[in-house]
DNA sequence: GCGATCAGGT
DNA sequence: CACACCTGATCGC
């Protein structure tokens, strides 16, 4: 949960994803994504006050972000006051105190963020230095070298502070299979069970929260279904989305929510109680995306893990692994690093320290924010760490990772393995949400004909697949030498059951299968290497010369004006 | 009656 | 593990 208390030590002025205590007086807000634990204060009486009497406070969001909000009427009153601006469009907005007419200019950028629809990281350039402000984030290995905005010319840009979403952020989480795995471990649970029948349905049991709609668009289109939810409101102008969607439960993919569902739902009934039209009950099975990590040392594809008769848990997760969020921050090279919750255990927080003899010229510190009870300055004091909190070479075992052994557990069938899923999905590249954006509100007859509205998204991202399929990922690159020393070959593997013998009845099946091991472009998935031509991320061996030269004195980082627009 | 906070649940 | 919620109880205004 984010502990940020809304303001960055360079730019108090702005408030960005809480709206309550000292963020009541900002002069400008911002709302990183459409998530309530980044919305504190948000509907609250006081601000709903100030905002009446002010014509300068402004809160600035993706569009995306903005339909969501919007579509809960709690927060209609805002609507006059949101200022929707596209993704990766430097855009000036300059702060005004209204009381003495102070001004100050800054330069904002939404960055796509990868955690739900609208998502973004804001980076703000403006006196006090260029900072990163991530948001909540889930971005690949090498996503960072593939946004243009973090560059200036070939270089990436010199960043004084990231605030940082460090919900994983610790060794214990080294590393969550990509986005593609999941999805195609889970569509292929699905494919299994839907095959079999009619009357055979699966249940997406997912968190009452924005986040789970690629799945929802990807399986819709992989199964030439709609999947049924409980509202389309605030999808209204997302025809991508829309176009997945249904309220008509005569589908055999549901992700509804019931107020109190969860008790009887693997029996035989779904939240909205659907059953088939001809009286036969329904098949269901429900599959639960969770986040399921894995450390180095249990190197295996536990994507899909069998909870039950007929329920099942697959591997889904919003927010970058450990692993990504130590290549996103050996990419950025900030001086400091604000982590939106305590970086990690005090008790094993020794692997901090190794590698100190490494430690660069320029100051580089791990900050934590003034905990709460030292309020009222939020951007107060940082706790500097006196080495460095990136650790590029081999990672030290913090604490026992996961073994939770209780429960009987699927390894990934991994039929044509992963080397082809760039031609199945938009491998590698986050979803890029503004795509599915369009300022027309489309009917439920409309939808069959999904487009995106690219007029309100001129500034295309890089990182979007389908406009850019020079950068998928070949998943049969050789690993870095680095990452391959890391992967320990697994001991004896426990064999689960294998999805093709689920029985019908959903009764938990006696058959055992052999799992053969992953081949080597299946374990690499998350250690592929960005195809930008202009731009590279630095390798292991890269890094350790790069810490190396600056150990040494030597300037290796060439400082450019960052002022550039 | 409302909001904020906490405990407990998924 | 930890997420992003939800519900209900309690307290204060």
């Amino acid at each position: 949960m984010s502990s940020f208390a809304g303001r960055m030590k360079e730019y108090p002025n702005m408030s960005l994803d809480r709206f309550d205590r000292e963020n009541l007086h900002a002069r400008a807000y911002f709302l990183s994504h459409c998530h309530k634990d980044h919305m504190k204060g948000l509907k609250g009486p006081l601000l709903k006050r100030k905002l009446k009497f002010s014509l300068t406070v402004k809160l600035y969001c993706s569009f995306v972000t903005k339909e969501l909000l919007l579509s809960n009427p709690k927060y209609a009153f805002w609507e006059d006051h949101i200022v929707a601006l596209e993704l990766e469009s430097p855009t000036l907005i300059t702060l005004i105190d209204e009381a003495s007419g102070e001004k100050e200019e800054l330069v904002v950028t939404l960055l796509p963020a990868g955690h739900c629809p609208g998502s973004v990281m804001f980076l703000v350039e403006g006196a006090q230095g260029t900072v990163l402000y991530t948001g909540d984030f889930r971005l690949a290995k090498g996503d960072a070298s593939r946004i243009e905005l973090l560059h200036s010319g070939s270089r990436v840009k010199d960043i004084k502070s990231v605030y940082l979403d460090s919900t994983f952020y610790d060794p214990r989480f080294y590393q969550i299979p990509s986005r593609e795995t999941c999805l195609h471990a889970i569509r292929g649970l699905v494919q299994d069970w839907v095959s079999r029948s009619a009357y055979h349905t699966v249940w997406l049991n997912c968190k009452a929260a924005y986040g789970y709609e690629y799945l929802f668009t990807n399986l819709g289109d992989e199964f030439h279904t709609q999947i049924h939810v409980k509202s389309l409101d605030m999808f209204k102008k997302m025809p991508e989305i829309l176009s997945h969607v249904t309220t008509d439960r005569a589908t055999q993919i549901h992700a509804c929510r019931h107020p109190k569902d969860e008790e009887f739902v693997p029996a035989s009934r779904l939240p909205c109680g659907s059953s088939a039209s001809d009286g036969t009950p329904l098949n269901i099975i429900s599959i639960k995306p969770s986040t399921m990590w894995f450390g180095e040392r249990t190197q295996r594809t536990k994507v899909i893990v069998r909870t039950g008769a007929s329920s099942y848990r697959a591997c889904f997760s919003f927010h970058s692994s450990y692993s990504e969020i130590k290549d996103f921050l050996s990419y950025l090279q900030p001086i400091n690093i604000y982590p939106s919750v305590i970086p990690i255990d005090v008790d094993c927080a020794d692997w901090l320290f190794e590698g100190a003899d490494l430690a660069p010229v320029r100051k580089r510190v791990m900050m934590q924010e003034a905990t709460p009870t030292t309020l009222p300055n939020p951007p107060d004091e940082p706790l500097p760490l006196t080495h460095i909190p990136l650790i590029t070479g081999d990672y030290m075992d913090c604490t026992e990772s996961n073994d939770d052994e209780e429960e009987r557990y699927l390894e990934e069938e991994e039929r044509g393995g992963e080397r082809d899923e760039g031609s199945v999905s938009n491998s590698g590249t986050p979803p890029h949400w503004e795509e599915f954006f369009t300022t027309e509100i489309l009917t439920d007859s409309q939808t069959s004909q999904p487009h995106s509205c690219s007029h309100t998204s001129p500034s295309h991202s890089t990182l979007t697949g389908s406009q850019t399929p020079e950068l998928f990922v070949d998943d049969s690159v050789k690993l870095p030498s680095q990452a391959e020393s890391m992967l320990i070959q697994s001991e004896d593997r426990c064999q689960g059951d294998a999805l093709t013998n689920l029985d019908a009845g959903g009764e938990e099946s006696g058959s055992h299968t052999h799992q053969s091991e992953p081949t080597e472009s299946q374990v690499s998935s998350d250690f592929d290497i960005p195809s930008t031509p202009d731009s590279h991320t630095p390798g292991p061996d890269d890094l350790s010369d790069l810490y190396r030269r600056l150990a040494a004195g030597e300037e290796v980082v060439t400082r450019t004006g960052s002022q550039s627009l």
